[in-house]
DNA sequence: GTCTATATTTGGATAGAC
DNA sequence: GTCTATCCAAATATAGAC
Protein backbone atom coordinates (compact mmCIF):
# COMPACT_ATOMS: atom_id res chain seq x y z
CA UNK A 1 0.00 0.00 0.00
CA UNK A 2 1.55 3.21 -1.16
CA UNK A 3 1.31 6.65 0.86
CA UNK A 4 -1.37 8.32 -1.09
CA UNK A 5 -3.48 5.08 -0.54
CA UNK A 6 -2.89 5.31 2.95
CA UNK A 7 -4.05 9.05 3.38
CA UNK A 8 -7.06 8.61 1.14
CA UNK A 9 -8.26 5.92 3.62
CA UNK A 10 -7.47 8.58 6.69
CA UNK A 11 -9.32 11.29 5.35
CA UNK A 12 -12.54 8.98 4.63
CA UNK A 13 -12.52 7.95 8.51
CA UNK A 14 -11.94 11.58 9.00
CA UNK A 15 -14.91 12.60 6.88
CA UNK A 16 -12.99 14.58 4.21
CA UNK A 17 -12.94 14.13 0.92
CA UNK A 18 -10.90 11.77 -1.03
CA UNK A 19 -9.81 14.02 -4.14
CA UNK A 20 -7.22 16.93 -2.93
CA UNK A 21 -7.82 19.43 -5.62
CA UNK A 22 -5.24 21.16 -4.03
CA UNK A 23 -2.94 18.44 -4.69
CA UNK A 24 -4.18 17.65 -7.95
CA UNK A 25 -3.76 21.14 -9.16
CA UNK A 26 -0.31 21.41 -8.31
CA UNK A 27 0.53 18.24 -10.28
CA UNK A 28 -1.16 19.70 -13.27
CA UNK A 29 0.76 23.16 -12.88
CA UNK A 30 4.25 20.75 -13.06
CA UNK A 31 3.41 19.28 -15.70
CA UNK A 32 2.63 22.64 -17.67
CA UNK A 33 5.57 23.45 -16.49
CA UNK A 34 7.39 20.42 -17.57
CA UNK A 35 5.82 20.57 -21.37
CA UNK A 36 7.12 24.56 -21.34
CA UNK A 37 10.43 23.29 -19.96
CA UNK A 38 10.67 20.60 -23.35
CA UNK A 39 9.65 23.42 -25.49
CA UNK A 40 12.50 25.76 -24.60
CA UNK A 41 15.27 22.86 -24.70
CA UNK A 42 13.86 21.81 -27.72
CA UNK A 43 14.35 25.31 -28.72
CA UNK A 44 17.57 26.74 -27.55
CA UNK A 45 19.06 23.44 -26.86
CA UNK A 46 19.11 20.86 -23.81
CA UNK A 47 21.84 22.76 -22.84
CA UNK A 48 20.00 26.31 -23.33
CA UNK A 49 16.83 25.61 -21.25
CA UNK A 50 16.84 28.42 -18.39
CA UNK A 51 14.08 28.05 -15.28
CA UNK A 52 13.91 31.95 -16.46
CA UNK A 53 12.67 31.11 -19.53
CA UNK A 54 10.60 28.09 -18.74
CA UNK A 55 9.26 30.73 -16.16
CA UNK A 56 8.45 33.37 -18.56
CA UNK A 57 6.79 31.02 -20.57
CA UNK A 58 3.98 29.68 -18.15
CA UNK A 59 3.77 33.22 -17.02
CA UNK A 60 5.79 33.12 -13.61
CA UNK A 61 8.08 35.06 -12.01
CA UNK A 62 11.63 32.63 -11.77
CA UNK A 63 11.18 32.09 -7.75
CA UNK A 64 7.83 30.73 -8.26
CA UNK A 65 9.29 27.58 -10.19
CA UNK A 66 10.79 26.55 -6.26
CA UNK A 67 7.43 25.50 -5.52
CA UNK A 68 7.22 22.96 -7.91
CA UNK A 69 10.97 21.91 -8.74
CA UNK A 70 13.81 22.10 -5.92
CA UNK A 71 16.00 23.07 -8.54
CA UNK A 72 16.58 23.17 -12.24
CA UNK A 73 18.75 19.42 -11.96
CA UNK A 74 15.06 18.38 -10.53
CA UNK A 75 13.18 19.71 -13.40
CA UNK A 76 16.15 17.79 -16.04
CA UNK A 77 15.27 14.87 -13.54
CA UNK A 78 11.32 14.95 -14.24
CA UNK A 79 11.64 15.48 -17.90
CA UNK A 80 14.22 12.41 -17.64
CA UNK A 81 11.76 10.60 -15.96
CA UNK A 82 9.35 11.57 -18.54
CA UNK A 83 11.30 10.60 -21.44
CA UNK A 84 11.71 7.02 -19.84
CA UNK A 85 8.42 6.28 -19.31
CA UNK A 86 7.05 7.40 -22.90
CA UNK A 87 9.75 5.01 -24.07
CA UNK A 88 8.69 1.97 -22.07
CA UNK A 89 5.08 2.98 -23.04
CA UNK A 90 6.09 2.10 -26.54
CA UNK A 91 8.13 -0.93 -25.98
CA UNK A 92 5.66 -2.41 -24.04
CA UNK A 93 2.48 -1.67 -26.57
CA UNK A 94 4.86 -2.79 -29.44
CA UNK A 95 2.95 -5.29 -32.03
CA UNK A 96 4.97 -8.31 -32.22
CA UNK A 97 4.32 -11.16 -34.61
CA UNK A 98 6.85 -13.74 -33.63
CA UNK A 99 8.44 -13.28 -36.96
CA UNK A 100 11.62 -12.28 -36.00
CA UNK A 101 13.41 -10.06 -38.75
CA UNK A 102 9.47 -8.66 -38.84
CA UNK A 103 9.84 -7.89 -34.94
CA UNK A 104 13.13 -6.88 -35.18
CA UNK A 105 12.12 -3.89 -38.19
CA UNK A 106 9.45 -2.88 -35.68
CA UNK A 107 11.66 -2.38 -32.78
CA UNK A 108 14.37 -0.91 -34.03
CA UNK A 109 12.12 1.63 -36.09
CA UNK A 110 10.45 2.41 -32.69
CA UNK A 111 13.24 3.12 -31.30
CA UNK A 112 14.94 5.60 -34.06
CA UNK A 113 12.46 7.30 -34.39
CA UNK A 114 11.59 7.76 -30.61
CA UNK A 115 15.21 9.47 -30.89
CA UNK A 116 14.77 11.29 -33.86
CA UNK A 117 11.28 12.80 -33.00
CA UNK A 118 12.63 14.76 -29.90
CA UNK A 119 16.72 15.45 -30.33
CA UNK A 120 17.04 16.74 -26.51
CA UNK A 121 15.07 14.41 -25.36
CA UNK A 122 17.56 11.74 -27.18
CA UNK A 123 20.57 14.25 -25.51
CA UNK A 124 19.33 14.11 -22.21
CA UNK A 125 18.41 10.34 -22.05
CA UNK A 126 21.35 8.69 -24.46
CA UNK A 127 24.35 11.31 -24.55
CA UNK A 128 24.33 12.62 -20.76
CA UNK A 129 26.03 15.70 -22.15
CA UNK A 130 24.63 18.31 -19.64
CA UNK A 131 27.44 18.64 -17.36
CA UNK A 132 25.61 18.96 -13.30
CA UNK A 133 23.02 16.07 -13.85
CA UNK A 134 23.01 13.06 -13.77
CA UNK A 135 19.24 10.70 -13.35
CA UNK A 136 18.16 10.17 -9.22
CA UNK A 137 17.62 6.62 -8.08
CA UNK A 138 13.73 6.49 -9.30
CA UNK A 139 13.95 7.89 -12.45
CA UNK A 140 17.19 5.71 -13.44
CA UNK A 141 14.94 2.65 -12.57
CA UNK A 142 12.50 3.40 -15.15
CA UNK A 143 15.33 3.45 -17.67
CA UNK A 144 16.45 0.29 -16.56
CA UNK A 145 13.07 -1.40 -16.57
CA UNK A 146 12.67 0.00 -20.20
CA UNK A 147 16.14 -1.55 -21.14
CA UNK A 148 15.09 -4.84 -19.48
CA UNK A 149 11.76 -5.27 -21.64
CA UNK A 150 13.61 -3.96 -24.50
CA UNK A 151 16.21 -6.72 -23.82
CA UNK A 152 13.59 -9.61 -23.42
CA UNK A 153 11.69 -8.88 -26.42
CA UNK A 154 15.11 -9.45 -28.07
CA UNK A 155 15.29 -12.61 -26.56
CA UNK A 156 12.27 -14.01 -27.39
CA UNK A 157 13.52 -13.04 -30.91
CA UNK A 158 16.70 -15.17 -30.41
CA UNK A 159 19.06 -11.98 -30.21
CA UNK A 160 20.63 -12.87 -26.75
CA UNK A 161 24.39 -13.29 -27.12
CA UNK A 162 26.05 -9.64 -25.95
CA UNK A 163 27.59 -9.18 -29.23
CA UNK A 164 24.40 -9.67 -30.84
CA UNK A 165 22.99 -7.09 -28.33
CA UNK A 166 25.81 -4.64 -28.62
CA UNK A 167 25.57 -5.11 -32.59
CA UNK A 168 21.76 -4.02 -32.62
CA UNK A 169 22.49 -1.21 -29.91
CA UNK A 170 25.22 0.16 -32.33
CA UNK A 171 23.19 -0.01 -35.41
CA UNK A 172 20.28 1.44 -34.11
CA UNK A 173 21.83 4.88 -32.45
CA UNK A 174 24.05 5.30 -35.17
CA UNK A 175 20.88 5.58 -37.72
CA UNK A 176 19.88 7.68 -34.72
CA UNK A 177 22.12 9.78 -34.58
CA UNK A 178 23.31 10.64 -37.92
CA UNK A 179 19.71 11.21 -38.02
CA UNK A 180 19.20 14.21 -36.01
CA UNK A 181 23.16 15.57 -36.48
CA UNK A 182 23.30 15.31 -40.50
CA UNK A 183 19.46 15.58 -41.59
CA UNK A 184 17.10 16.86 -38.77
CA UNK A 185 13.87 16.60 -39.95
CA UNK A 186 14.52 14.18 -43.43
CA UNK A 187 14.64 10.47 -43.50
CA UNK A 188 17.79 9.81 -45.18
CA UNK A 189 18.53 7.36 -42.43
CA UNK A 190 15.27 6.54 -41.25
CA UNK A 191 14.74 4.70 -44.12
CA UNK A 192 17.66 2.91 -44.05
CA UNK A 193 16.08 0.92 -40.48
CA UNK A 194 14.56 -1.63 -42.31
CA UNK A 195 17.97 -2.76 -44.61
CA UNK A 196 20.17 -2.34 -41.85
CA UNK A 197 18.08 -4.62 -39.66
CA UNK A 198 17.97 -6.84 -43.01
CA UNK A 199 21.63 -6.96 -43.31
CA UNK A 200 21.99 -7.70 -39.57
CA UNK A 201 19.76 -10.68 -39.79
CA UNK A 202 21.67 -12.17 -42.48
CA UNK A 203 24.73 -11.65 -40.77
CA UNK A 204 23.35 -13.11 -37.94
CA UNK A 205 21.61 -16.10 -39.58
CA UNK A 206 25.00 -16.88 -41.45
CA UNK A 207 26.96 -16.89 -37.86
CA UNK A 208 24.96 -19.38 -36.78
CA UNK A 209 24.96 -21.64 -39.72
CA UNK A 210 28.85 -21.45 -39.65
CA UNK A 211 28.53 -22.98 -36.16
CA UNK A 212 26.09 -25.63 -36.60
CA UNK A 213 27.65 -26.47 -40.34
CA UNK B 1 52.13 34.93 -52.30
CA UNK B 2 50.78 34.86 -48.55
CA UNK B 3 51.18 38.16 -46.40
CA UNK B 4 53.38 36.25 -44.83
CA UNK B 5 55.35 35.74 -46.98
CA UNK B 6 55.84 38.68 -48.61
CA UNK B 7 56.33 40.56 -45.13
CA UNK B 8 59.33 38.72 -45.07
CA UNK B 9 60.87 39.36 -48.26
CA UNK B 10 60.33 42.89 -46.97
CA UNK B 11 61.97 41.85 -44.20
CA UNK B 12 64.41 40.86 -46.02
CA UNK B 13 64.64 43.89 -48.42
CA UNK B 14 65.35 46.38 -45.09
CA UNK B 15 67.95 43.70 -43.44
CA UNK B 16 65.93 42.25 -40.97
CA UNK B 17 65.59 38.83 -39.55
CA UNK B 18 63.79 36.80 -41.17
CA UNK B 19 62.44 34.99 -38.31
CA UNK B 20 59.97 37.00 -35.93
CA UNK B 21 60.88 35.32 -32.44
CA UNK B 22 58.04 37.10 -30.54
CA UNK B 23 55.42 35.96 -33.08
CA UNK B 24 56.88 32.29 -32.42
CA UNK B 25 56.66 32.74 -28.96
CA UNK B 26 53.11 34.20 -29.60
CA UNK B 27 52.27 30.87 -31.61
CA UNK B 28 53.77 28.91 -28.91
CA UNK B 29 51.92 29.93 -25.85
CA UNK B 30 48.53 29.96 -27.55
CA UNK B 31 49.27 26.26 -28.50
CA UNK B 32 49.98 25.48 -24.38
CA UNK B 33 46.78 27.35 -24.31
CA UNK B 34 44.71 25.18 -26.28
CA UNK B 35 47.15 22.33 -24.66
CA UNK B 36 45.47 23.38 -21.21
CA UNK B 37 41.84 23.84 -22.78
CA UNK B 38 41.60 20.40 -24.02
CA UNK B 39 42.49 18.90 -20.50
CA UNK B 40 40.25 20.77 -18.86
CA UNK B 41 37.36 19.65 -21.36
CA UNK B 42 38.15 16.38 -21.23
CA UNK B 43 38.26 16.81 -17.27
CA UNK B 44 35.09 18.72 -17.11
CA UNK B 45 33.47 18.12 -19.97
CA UNK B 46 33.23 20.31 -23.05
CA UNK B 47 30.44 22.27 -22.07
CA UNK B 48 32.25 23.10 -18.56
CA UNK B 49 35.39 24.55 -20.32
CA UNK B 50 35.90 27.77 -18.60
CA UNK B 51 38.66 30.67 -19.65
CA UNK B 52 39.36 30.95 -16.03
CA UNK B 53 40.32 27.49 -15.54
CA UNK B 54 42.34 27.04 -18.40
CA UNK B 55 44.32 30.90 -17.38
CA UNK B 56 44.52 28.95 -14.46
CA UNK B 57 46.03 25.96 -15.43
CA UNK B 58 48.81 27.97 -17.70
CA UNK B 59 49.49 30.35 -14.67
CA UNK B 60 48.04 33.66 -16.64
CA UNK B 61 45.14 35.20 -15.12
CA UNK B 62 41.55 34.89 -16.88
CA UNK B 63 42.12 38.63 -18.85
CA UNK B 64 45.49 37.69 -20.33
CA UNK B 65 43.64 35.04 -22.70
CA UNK B 66 42.57 37.92 -24.80
CA UNK B 67 45.76 38.40 -26.11
CA UNK B 68 45.93 35.85 -27.72
CA UNK B 69 41.91 34.47 -28.35
CA UNK B 70 39.16 37.07 -29.43
CA UNK B 71 36.69 34.85 -27.09
CA UNK B 72 35.88 31.80 -26.06
CA UNK B 73 34.50 30.75 -29.35
CA UNK B 74 37.67 31.19 -30.95
CA UNK B 75 39.02 28.69 -28.26
CA UNK B 76 36.67 25.95 -29.36
CA UNK B 77 37.18 27.03 -32.80
CA UNK B 78 41.02 26.60 -32.42
CA UNK B 79 40.09 23.16 -30.80
CA UNK B 80 37.96 21.98 -33.55
CA UNK B 81 39.98 22.89 -36.33
CA UNK B 82 43.12 21.13 -34.45
CA UNK B 83 40.63 18.36 -34.79
CA UNK B 84 39.87 18.60 -38.13
CA UNK B 85 43.95 18.32 -38.96
CA UNK B 86 44.60 15.22 -36.67
CA UNK B 87 41.43 13.56 -38.23
CA UNK B 88 42.66 14.39 -41.74
CA UNK B 89 46.44 13.74 -40.93
CA UNK B 90 44.92 10.18 -40.01
CA UNK B 91 43.16 9.41 -42.86
CA UNK B 92 45.72 10.60 -45.47
CA UNK B 93 48.34 8.56 -43.51
CA UNK B 94 45.88 5.34 -43.78
CA UNK B 95 47.89 2.19 -44.99
CA UNK B 96 45.39 1.09 -47.51
CA UNK B 97 45.76 -2.04 -49.85
CA UNK B 98 43.19 -2.19 -52.27
CA UNK B 99 41.57 -4.81 -50.54
CA UNK B 100 38.14 -3.19 -50.34
CA UNK B 101 37.15 -5.31 -46.93
CA UNK B 102 40.55 -5.04 -45.55
CA UNK B 103 40.85 -1.34 -46.14
CA UNK B 104 36.97 -0.66 -44.81
CA UNK B 105 38.37 -2.81 -41.57
CA UNK B 106 41.44 -0.25 -41.38
CA UNK B 107 39.59 3.07 -41.99
CA UNK B 108 36.56 2.08 -39.91
CA UNK B 109 39.02 1.34 -37.15
CA UNK B 110 40.76 4.26 -37.24
CA UNK B 111 37.62 6.62 -37.00
CA UNK B 112 36.03 4.74 -34.13
CA UNK B 113 39.60 4.96 -32.16
CA UNK B 114 39.80 8.27 -33.40
CA UNK B 115 36.20 9.17 -31.57
CA UNK B 116 36.60 6.85 -28.53
CA UNK B 117 40.35 8.29 -27.70
CA UNK B 118 39.10 11.81 -27.10
CA UNK B 119 35.32 12.18 -25.99
CA UNK B 120 35.42 15.48 -25.55
CA UNK B 121 36.74 16.39 -28.89
CA UNK B 122 34.38 13.57 -30.55
CA UNK B 123 31.77 15.60 -28.97
CA UNK B 124 33.02 18.89 -30.69
CA UNK B 125 33.65 17.33 -33.90
CA UNK B 126 30.86 15.27 -34.46
CA UNK B 127 27.71 16.25 -31.70
CA UNK B 128 27.93 19.70 -31.86
CA UNK B 129 25.92 20.19 -28.77
CA UNK B 130 27.52 23.45 -27.48
CA UNK B 131 24.73 26.04 -26.92
CA UNK B 132 26.77 29.24 -28.93
CA UNK B 133 29.01 27.51 -31.03
CA UNK B 134 29.31 27.28 -34.75
CA UNK B 135 32.90 26.54 -36.33
CA UNK B 136 33.95 29.32 -38.86
CA UNK B 137 34.64 29.39 -42.32
CA UNK B 138 38.08 28.39 -42.21
CA UNK B 139 37.62 25.85 -39.80
CA UNK B 140 34.50 23.96 -41.15
CA UNK B 141 36.98 23.87 -44.87
CA UNK B 142 39.16 21.87 -42.77
CA UNK B 143 36.66 19.26 -41.80
CA UNK B 144 34.71 18.97 -45.40
CA UNK B 145 38.19 18.68 -46.83
CA UNK B 146 38.71 15.54 -44.43
CA UNK B 147 35.02 14.28 -45.09
CA UNK B 148 36.23 14.55 -48.60
CA UNK B 149 38.95 12.49 -48.45
CA UNK B 150 37.24 9.98 -46.48
CA UNK B 151 34.83 9.53 -49.21
CA UNK B 152 37.27 9.47 -51.93
CA UNK B 153 38.84 6.31 -50.24
CA UNK B 154 35.21 4.88 -49.87
CA UNK B 155 34.40 5.40 -53.47
CA UNK B 156 37.95 3.67 -54.57
CA UNK B 157 36.40 0.58 -52.42
CA UNK B 158 33.48 0.67 -54.41
CA UNK B 159 31.32 2.41 -51.55
CA UNK B 160 29.99 5.27 -53.78
CA UNK B 161 26.30 5.15 -53.77
CA UNK B 162 24.98 7.46 -50.87
CA UNK B 163 22.88 4.81 -49.35
CA UNK B 164 25.96 2.91 -48.71
CA UNK B 165 27.82 5.53 -47.21
CA UNK B 166 25.37 6.53 -44.75
CA UNK B 167 25.26 3.18 -43.76
CA UNK B 168 28.43 3.01 -43.21
CA UNK B 169 28.49 5.90 -41.24
CA UNK B 170 25.93 5.49 -39.47
CA UNK B 171 27.39 2.02 -38.31
CA UNK B 172 30.97 3.51 -37.71
CA UNK B 173 29.34 6.60 -35.32
CA UNK B 174 27.12 4.12 -33.56
CA UNK B 175 29.89 2.00 -32.19
CA UNK B 176 31.78 4.73 -31.43
CA UNK B 177 28.95 6.35 -29.62
CA UNK B 178 28.00 3.25 -27.81
CA UNK B 179 31.83 2.86 -26.89
CA UNK B 180 32.12 6.15 -25.54
CA UNK B 181 28.56 6.22 -23.72
CA UNK B 182 28.21 3.08 -22.63
CA UNK B 183 31.68 1.61 -21.71
CA UNK B 184 34.64 4.34 -21.78
CA UNK B 185 38.11 3.40 -21.61
CA UNK B 186 36.89 -0.29 -22.80
CA UNK B 187 36.62 -2.13 -25.65
CA UNK B 188 33.04 -3.93 -25.45
CA UNK B 189 31.81 -2.09 -28.98
CA UNK B 190 35.61 -1.59 -30.28
CA UNK B 191 36.06 -5.21 -31.11
CA UNK B 192 32.89 -5.21 -32.74
CA UNK B 193 34.26 -3.06 -35.58
CA UNK B 194 36.24 -5.71 -37.82
CA UNK B 195 32.47 -7.61 -37.74
CA UNK B 196 30.27 -5.09 -38.10
CA UNK B 197 32.35 -4.27 -41.66
CA UNK B 198 32.30 -8.06 -42.68
CA UNK B 199 28.76 -7.56 -41.54
CA UNK B 200 28.25 -4.49 -43.87
CA UNK B 201 30.34 -6.18 -46.88
CA UNK B 202 28.74 -9.27 -46.99
CA UNK B 203 25.42 -7.17 -47.57
CA UNK B 204 26.91 -5.17 -49.90
CA UNK B 205 28.12 -8.16 -51.91
CA UNK B 206 24.57 -9.54 -51.94
CA UNK B 207 23.15 -6.49 -52.88
CA UNK B 208 25.25 -5.78 -56.03
CA UNK B 209 24.99 -9.79 -56.96
CA UNK B 210 21.48 -9.74 -56.73
CA UNK B 211 21.04 -6.65 -59.25
CA UNK B 212 23.42 -8.82 -61.41
CA UNK B 213 21.89 -11.74 -61.63
C1' DG C 1 1.19 30.18 -4.40
C1' DT C 2 2.96 34.03 -6.18
C1' DC C 3 5.24 37.95 -5.90
C1' DT C 4 9.28 41.57 -5.12
C1' DA C 5 13.64 42.06 -3.69
C1' DT C 6 17.89 40.36 -3.19
C1' DA C 7 21.81 37.34 -2.51
C1' DT C 8 25.21 34.62 -4.70
C1' DT C 9 27.89 32.73 -8.04
C1' DT C 10 29.86 32.37 -12.15
C1' DG C 11 32.04 33.60 -16.13
C1' DG C 12 32.82 36.32 -20.24
C1' DA C 13 34.80 40.55 -21.46
C1' DT C 14 36.98 45.47 -21.24
C1' DA C 15 39.98 49.48 -19.48
C1' DG C 16 44.01 51.02 -18.33
C1' DA C 17 48.38 50.80 -15.51
C1' DC C 18 52.91 48.81 -15.70
C1' DG D 1 52.07 40.75 -22.56
C1' DT D 2 50.50 40.59 -18.22
C1' DC D 3 48.42 42.38 -14.58
C1' DT D 4 44.67 44.62 -11.32
C1' DA D 5 40.39 46.32 -11.14
C1' DT D 6 36.09 46.35 -12.81
C1' DC D 7 31.98 45.67 -15.44
C1' DC D 8 28.26 43.27 -17.08
C1' DA D 9 25.11 39.68 -17.83
C1' DA D 10 23.06 35.55 -16.86
C1' DA D 11 21.17 32.38 -13.97
C1' DT D 12 20.40 29.70 -9.73
C1' DA D 13 18.53 30.18 -5.49
C1' DT D 14 16.58 32.26 -0.97
C1' DA D 15 13.85 35.47 2.23
C1' DG D 16 9.95 37.32 3.37
C1' DA D 17 5.69 40.16 2.24
C1' DC D 18 1.01 39.60 0.56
Amino acid sequence: MTVSELCAIVLIMLGEPIRDRRAERHERTKAEILEAAWDIARAAGLAGLTLRDVAHRVGMRPPSMYSYFDSKNAVYDAMYAQGCREFLDRVTRLALTGDALRDLKTGSRMFVEFCVEDPARYQLMFQRTIPGFEPSAESYALAVQALRTMGSHLAKIGIAAPEALDMVTALTTGLADQQISNDPGGDRWLKLVDEAMEMFFAHMSNRTQGRLG
